[in-house]
DNA sequence: GGCTATTTGTTCAGCCATTGAATTATTTGC
DNA sequence: GCAAATAATTCAATGGCTGAACAAATAGCC
């Protein structure tokens, strides 16, 4: 029942190409197999001569090229495939974690062409040095690519935090940041993208909204609404409608760690009380599994939790049942919120989501009005432990599919 | 940060047309005092002449009338303003609950141009036996309205339940309703509308969205994403997110009745466990205050409730403060998940909203998380009770508004 | 009271992108 | 080797926007 929404501004002549542009690279994107021009025209309702012209400035542009393999059809003459270009413009992914900071590079097809993981507590590091050493990474991802033949056109940050929509980090509370103001410690270093018109020179945003985005754009393709949960030490989650990132108000929206599932239960450090970080957080879990809360490094806490839950361990079974079904109650609220058929569970709890998922299931089978209609899946993530700084490189990217007009603007 | 959607089909020529219509008819209905064309021409980017071009296509189509009170602004020529027609299009709205049925007429520009109440007990009516009733009532609001001038272009219709996307009502359990084919039923009555190309003849919604959207579209015009909370026997919310909206995947989102607000509480008739609605339903909070659960008819519940509260009585006071203090952790849900910066308590709440935000608002500044940066707004509808049938009439109106081409095409 | 500055709205030639039909290109099947 | 079939391009026609010039109507000023 969504109205088609119109461009934001005036429709002039020339946003007849650049929506057309838009239409046709985006269906290129989207096929499974490589169209002809003449599937684009059934496919999109242009004619076949519109989509020709089309094409051949996509094709001037190295946003697309012709696949070599023709698509075999039957008699007549020939069709030539069209695949999104391997080469040409790619989008820079940049994370700091509360571990280790990544930076990768993904072109237009959505694959990773370049990944640099450098560990590290990043805690008592001061920002300014985290981003410092982030550029250099970045610099030498940047001369990789070239070498590949892509060029850098906008970079995307992911922070595990609150930011603001100036791209100022005013609050991670495990990172130990506050009002760090991201783009302008940025800007006193080279630029290593090339701007382009439409595509903004850096974004920041959550890693929970990223790592959604990353799912969302991952093949094989998905469902188009989904909520992915990020369980790391906090719990964060991006919730994704109708193929769109749904950031709120202020863009603090997945805050899902602090709903409450226990309304008189354990304190929260964010003020509240039975928040359901306090149950299903890394920290409650590890706690709850009897694993002293030694110096435990954050990312073999998860890898630990299964190896014990593999091996039948009592105590680390009841721990993920009980944060199981905490999550349940959580994710219970959002699919009668929301309407969502398609959970996904990312971060750690996608190498626990075996023992996570039953009494996650058992949990919304219980609450959910509409159940017995419409079954919820919940699955793991296909993504690795990276899946923010991998989204939010290929958000870069799906950018210039969605706004191929100021690429083309710049190359001609 | 959210990208400009290109419209989903093709753009072809006269697409270019129709998207300026709706631009220039949008800024003209969105505008606060009535717009010149030179005013349009700076607000959208499009040139005078283009302007002049769309408004003489707007006035031929009699979508806009030239305001008498010409706007003075100074020197040079003066100006014509341009308003929304008050003849011409309009929307039915129809509304089906458990105690009454509505009919009413909106115009363009939001004004309800006619409306009919017929109170009744719907429990024990057949569902064809009450939507043939319905028929009657929009009947003689066809003619009323043609009598104004008015030509209804499509019917809306609010039920209290679950309806699925082809209209059908799935559950709808305070009215006894499951699996009544709607649009089945009412098409074995003559059409009493005038089908345009674009607009559904008719549209079946939940109460809560249509209650929802005329909230959105009432008057002065408040913020485009907010909750709207519909608080009758049942407890529904209607979602908008950027001006639109939010339907979920199945159009079956906002219900917030049965958020856990106690995971291990009181069985609710769901099959769920301490859901919301049997803390701040209707049901609940006249049992909480010691109400006798006479044969006290649903829309004098509030009233005496109120009445009460009014005069200092404890039970009825510590009734509402405890449903509130329920609802505030059901919304503190939300706005972590969603970021809103605004609730709005409609239907039961209404009268009851100077007694239920203390509670509200004081869960929500413990519970959220952004609650520091982002403050949060509670405030009562200014709909009355009636208001899906309204914001149904108006969901029409708007659609006209928003696609204006289909109507004009039918005129010329 | 008449002149000027100012702003609104319209007219018109030029231009850009899409259209639709005709044309060319290239293969399969008989 | 020829007909059928499918893909892609060419080209005159068309619709709608642009930009600049022009007409209309008022306030302010001497």
């Amino acid at each position: 029942m969504s109205l088609t929404h119109a461009p934001a501004g005036a429709v002039r002549q020339g946003s007849l190409r650049e929506l057309n542009l838009a239409l046709v690279l985006g269906r290129i994107a989207a096929a499974h197999r490589p169209p002809s021009r003449a599937d684009l025209a059934t496919a999109t309702g242009l004619t076949r001569a519109t989509v020709s012209a089309v094409v051949e400035d996509l094709l001037a542009g190295r946003l697309v090229s012709e696949s070599d393999p023709a698509p075999r059809s039957g008699a007549g003459r020939p069709a030539r495939g069209l695949v999104l270009a391997d080469q040409g413009p790619a989008g820079l992914g940049l994370e700091v974690n509360v571990d280790y900071l990544t930076v990768c590079v993904v072109d237009l097809t959505g694959q990773v062409r370049h990944r640099t993981v450098h560990r590290a507590d990043l805690r008592p590091v001061a920002p300014a040095d985290a981003l410092a050493k982030l550029v250099e990474m970045a610099g030498a991802a940047r001369d990789d690519a070239a070498g590949q033949g892509l060029t850098l056109v906008g970079a995307a940050l992911a922070v595990p935090g609150l930011v603001d929509d100036t791209g100022v980090v005013r609050l991670a509370p495990n990172l130990g940041w506050r009002d760090v103001p991201v783009p302008a410690l940025l800007a006193e270093h080279p630029p290593l993208i090339e701007q382009v018109p439409g595509i903004p020179a850096l974004v920041v945003d959550n890693e929970a909204n990223f790592a959604a985005l990353g799912e969302l754009h991952s093949r094989p393709p998905g469902p188009s609404s989904f909520l992915h949960i990020s369980g790391e030490v906090g719990i964060g989650a991006g919730i994704v409608l109708d193929g769109a990132l749904f950031r709120g108000v202020r863009g603090w929206s997945g805050e899902i760690g602090h709903l409450p599932v226990h309304p008189e239960g354990r304190p929260c450090r964010c003020g509240g009380q039975g928040c359901l970080e306090q149950y299903a957080g890394q920290e409650a879990i590890v706690a709850a599994a009897g694993l002293a809360q030694a110096e435990l490094p954050a990312d073999t806490a998860t890898a630990r939790l299964a190896e014990l839950a593999e091996a039948g361990d009592a105590d680390a079974l009841r721990a993920l049942h009980d944060a199981g079904t905490a999550l349940g109650v959580a994710v219970a609220s959002v699919v009668n919120l929301l309407d969502l058929d398609t959970v996904v569970l990312g971060g750690g709890y996608a190498a626990l989501a075996p023992w996570l998922c039953p009494p996650l299931l058992a949990e919304i089978a219980g609450r959910v009005l509409t159940a017995a209609w419409s079954p919820v899946t919940v699955r793991p993530s296909t993504l690795g432990a990276e899946a923010a700084a991998v989204g939010a490189a290929g958000s870069v990217a799906r950018r210039i599919v969605a706004q191929p007009a100021g690429w083309l603007a710049r190359s001609a």
